[in-house]
DNA sequence: CCACAGGGCGGCA
DNA sequence: TGCCGCCCTGTG
C-alpha cells in the first residue's frame, strides 16, 4: 500500500453528503473534521472539499492509478446537468428533489460487493446492514494497517487504525458457514453463502453480466437465490453502469404513489419510471429516495 | 411484548 | 397474477 493524492478542480454536482448518504454505499464514515473515508476496491480512501475542490488521498495499491479509478468511480464522466435538465421537465416535484440532493453521483462501485450488500439489505436497517458488512470484511478481506502517523495523514484522526478490503468471491466462499452466522446475516446467511459460491465458481460471472443489456441482465441476476427486483436493480445500478435501473423500495413507493403513479404493483412501478425517465431513471430515483426518505 | 426495518421466497387462491 | 406469512436480529 503507498499512500497517493489526487485534486480535482471546478467539480460541480458534487456533495459529500449527498454522495455518501444517499444510500447508495455502506462502508463511507464522516470524519471529526468533515471529510469522509471509505475502503474501496484499491484501498482505503479519504475525501475532502474545499469550494469547489475536491481532494482525495489514499492507501492504495502500488500498481493502482488513483486518477483513473476516481474517474470512473465518482462518475465523473457524466454530465448531472444535463440529467436534471431533462428530468426535472414540468415536473416540480423533481425540481425540489434535485435541489435538495444537487450534489449526488451515482458511485460505480465492485460488482461483487454490491451484490452481497444488497442481498445483505433485504429487510434490514442501515446501521445493521453496515455492521454486518464491517464484520463479513473483518473475517474475511485483506487487512491494511496504518500507524498513528499514517492514518493522521489519511484522515486526520490521530489514532492507529485497521481497515479489511471487502472479501473477494473466493475469500469469502472459503468462510464458513458458522463464521459467516457470527456475522450477524440472519436468515440472508445462505443467500450470501450461495452467491458467492456461484460467482467464485464462475457459475454466475458477473463482468459478463454487466457487458449485457439492462433487461437481460436483470434477469440473469434475479436468478441468484436471494436477489429479486430491487437487489437487482441497485447492483445494476450502483456497480455496471445501467441508469435505467429504478430500485423500488419502501420510499420508492411511497413517494411514486404519492406524485407519480398510484399502484401497489411493484413492477408496475417499475415500468413506470423505465418509461418516463429512461437512461436517467436511476439518477430520478437517487433524487427521489434521498428527498423522501430525509425528509419524512 | 410487539412492530418494524432500504426484500425475497414459497405456498396458496 | 395477487396476497400473505415467514425469514434473523436489534431497536423503539
Amino acid at each position: 500500500m503507498v499512500y497517493k493524492k489526487i485534486i480535482l478542480k471546478d467539480v460541480n454536482n458534487f456533495e459529500l453528503k449527498d454522495i455518501f448518504e444517499c444510500g447508495q454505499c455502506f462502508r463511507w464514515k464522516k470524519e471529526p473534521n468533515g471529510s469522509y473515508t471509505g475502503v474501496v476496491k484499491i484501498g482505503v480512501l479519504n475525501v475532502s472539499k474545499f469550494k469547489s475542490m475536491v481532494e482525495i488521498c489514499g492507501y492504495i495499491n502500488e500498481q493502482a492509478d488513483l486518477k483513473s479509478f476516481c474517474q470512473d468511480y465518482f462518475d465523473l464522466n457524466t454530465d448531472y446537468d444535463k440529467a436534471k435538465k431533462i428530468i426535472s421537465k414540468n415536473d416540480t416535484t423533481m425540481k425540489e428533489a434535485i435541489k435538495f440532493g444537487k450534489g449526488i453521483r451515482i458511485l460505480n462501485q465492485d460488482p461483487f460487493e454490491m451484490l452481497i450488500s444488497y442481498i445483505i439489505s433485504a429487510a434490514n436497517n442501515i446501521p445493521r446492514i453496515s455492521k454486518t458488512i464491517e464484520n463479513i470484511s473483518r473475517e474475511c478481506g485483506k487487512k491494511i494497517s496504518l500507524s498513528i502517523d499514517e492514518n493522521k495523514k489519511l484522515t486526520g484522526n490521530n489514532e492507529a487504525k485497521v481497515y479489511y478490503l471487502f472479501p473477494s468471491p473466493k475469500e469469502l466462499s472459503k468462510c464458513t458457514m458458522e463464521k459467516l452466522r457470527e456475522c450477524n446475516l440472519g436468515f440472508r446467511d445462505k443467500y450470501v453463502y450461495g452467491a458467492a459460491k456461484q460467482v467464485a465458481d464462475k457459475k454466475i460471472e458477473l463482468n459478463i453480466i454487466m457487458l449485457k443489456e439492462y433487461k437481460e441482465a436483470k434477469k440473469e441476476l434475479m436468478l441468484i437465490d436471494g436477489v429479486g427486483s430491487k437487489v437487482a436493480d441497485c447492483i445494476l445500478l450502483f456497480s455496471m453502469k445501467k441508469t435505467e435501473a429504478f430500485p423500488v423500495d419502501t420510499w420508492i413507493i411511497k413517494i411514486m404513489n404519492e406524485v407519480y403513479v398510484e399502484t401497489k404493483n411493484l413492477k408496475k412501478i417499475n415500468e413506470y419510471a423505465f418509461n418516463k425517465w429512461k437512461e436517467y431513471a436511476g439518477i430520478a430515483q437517487q433524487y427521489l429516495f434521498y428527498y423522501k426518505r430525509e425528509n419524512s
